[in-house]
RNA sequence: GUGGCCAUAGCUCAAUGGUAGAGCUCCAGAUUGUGGUUCUGGCUGUUGCGGGUUCGAGUCCCGUUGGCCACCCCA
């Protein structure tokens, strides 16, 4: 049986390395004060419907349940937190410092960088519409490939906000109801030949020129100014630009929007959000409005450069090491030993020892093999010395002989 | 959803239309209690699947499934 397109296996090799990624994630949303929620992986194909209607809806595994309920795989986090923090806002202090680790399923073709099933990181900050909350989220972003070996030359976040180019609109005679649209027409102006900008710009009386030109200054209009000054206040401004080409596709978003680039550009987005101050008023038909921020952060592009930064992929395969399966192989050297060995393989274990054995008689040397294979640290022999065992430090060939009662207590110093 | 390239052993790949191979991995040995090397031996294939052309198809043609890449989209 094949796999289902975009979905993966995760070999003990693979899981280790998926969880290495989680687990830096979880623990720099923690060190930022972001405490974890998690929901539902199926929800109401209603949800979605609500908030992004159309195109985004053909690409949900939805189907009906035994029940007759129209139900979709979560492709995404904000829907659910919308209507959680919505339900019980007022438990909550603001601001909120919410992050999740969900699991999404969205039902695209699959190509480098984008499967069907993934992880994404979301951190959100609900409540708080000052500056310094979007530079929080930045920060915390930016330490998240910080901590897993990346540096300035690695990659960048490109900020930009929807409210500069909303002003650039009506300055220009632009009606606020066409906003969406010009938005759309920038979002793609980048990667689309000029004419066919310049023609859809003719309606609004503005040229790609008009717009290729503000996209490419880099003055920070008053809004994002004092983000700045904040990142550059914890010395991380060098890994800020202005760029507004960055508009982001979807239509809630309502200010600073973001995304982060790999600097050799050979992937796809690593991340991106920005504020949608709107919609959980929308998504709660009124009844809580709350500024509100947030990021997703995919796992499959964040594996992708790690793979291709060295300096990343030595500090991957450090903390891989140090979750080694064994770290004490005990070696059954004599089979009549058997039941003295399982003691101590035991005793290892409630003292919190990785500990392994051969689960029946094998050859020493084949033994210390398993051991070695397992990436073991010691192996401690059982066999003709008994009551004393040898203990084995395989990296350096080093052995002692420990009375077998003092063995926990000299794996303690 | 559209297009291009690809599919042979567990992995990486060979094989002018003429008997399917190599390396690595894995397993077992090299006289009984010490591991990464070495040596010897061994296992594995409906050549992704289904049709067609041909005396004969891994090889050519069509379809299909899957993979990679790009477009679209990107919550």
């Amino acid at each position: 049986m094949q796999l289902l397109p975009g979905f993966r296996d995760f070999y003990p090799e693979d899981c280790a390395r998926r969880n290495y990624i989680l687990t830096k994630w979880r623990e720099v949303a923690r060190r930022y004060g972001f405490v974890e929620y998690d929901g539902p992986v199926l929800e109401p194909m209603a949800l979605y419907e609500k908030k992004s209607g159309g195109e985004l809806v053909g690409q949900l595994f939805d189907f009906t349940d035994k029940g007759e309920r129209h139900v979709a795989m979560r492709p995404e986090m904000t829907p659910t937190l919308a209507r959680m923090v919505a339900a019980r806002e007022r438990d909550f202090k603001k601001p909120l410092k919410w992050f999740c680790v969900p699991q999404f399923f969205r039902y695209e073709k699959q190509q480098r960088g984008r499967l069907r099933e993934f992880y994404q990181l979301n951190c959100d900050i609900i409540g708080e519409a000052s500056p310094a909350a979007d530079a929080e989220l930045l920060a915390v972003q930016i330490d998240m490939l910080r901590a897993c070996g990346f540096t300035e030359k690695h990659f960048v976040v490109r900020l930009s906000s929807r409210n500069a180019w909303a002003q650039f609109f009506a300055e220009r005679g632009g009606k606020a109801e066409d906003e969406y649209e010009f938005f759309q027409i920038v979002d793609k102006a980048e990667r689309t030949p000029p004419e066919k900008t310049d023609a859809a710009l003719q309606k609004f009386g503005l040229t790609a020129a008009q717009v290729l030109e503000f996209m490419r200054s880099k003055t920070a209009t008053a809004e994002l100014a004092p983000i700045l000054a904040d990142l550059a206040a914890r010395g991380l401004g060098a890994f800020v630009e202005i760029d507004y080409a960055i508009v982001r596709g979807l239509a809630y978003y309502t200010g600073v929007v973001f995304e982060v680039f790999d600097r050799s550009l050979n992937e796809r987005a690593l991340s991106g959000g920005g504020r949608y101050d709107q919609l959980l008023s929308l998504m709660s038909d009124g009844k809580v409005d709350l500024p509100a921020l947030g990021f997703g952060m995919g796992d499959v592009v964040f594996a992708n450069l790690i793979n291709d930064t060295p300096a990343a992929k030595a500090r991957m395969d450090e903390w891989l090491a140090s979750e080694r399966a064994c770290d004490v192989f005990v070696v059954v050297a004599k089979e009549e030993r058997r039941a003295e060995a399982l003691g101590l393989v035991q005793q290892l274990r409630e003292t919190g020892h990785r500990t392994d054995f051969p689960l029946t008689a094998a050859k020493v040397g084949k033994q210390f093999q398993t051991a070695e294979n397992l990436g073991a640290r010691l192996a401690v022999l059982i066999g003709d010395e008994w009551p004393q065992v040898k203990v084995k430090t395989l990296a350096t060939r080093e052995e002692v002989l420990v009375s077998n009662e003092e063995l926990i207590a000299h794996l303690a110093r």
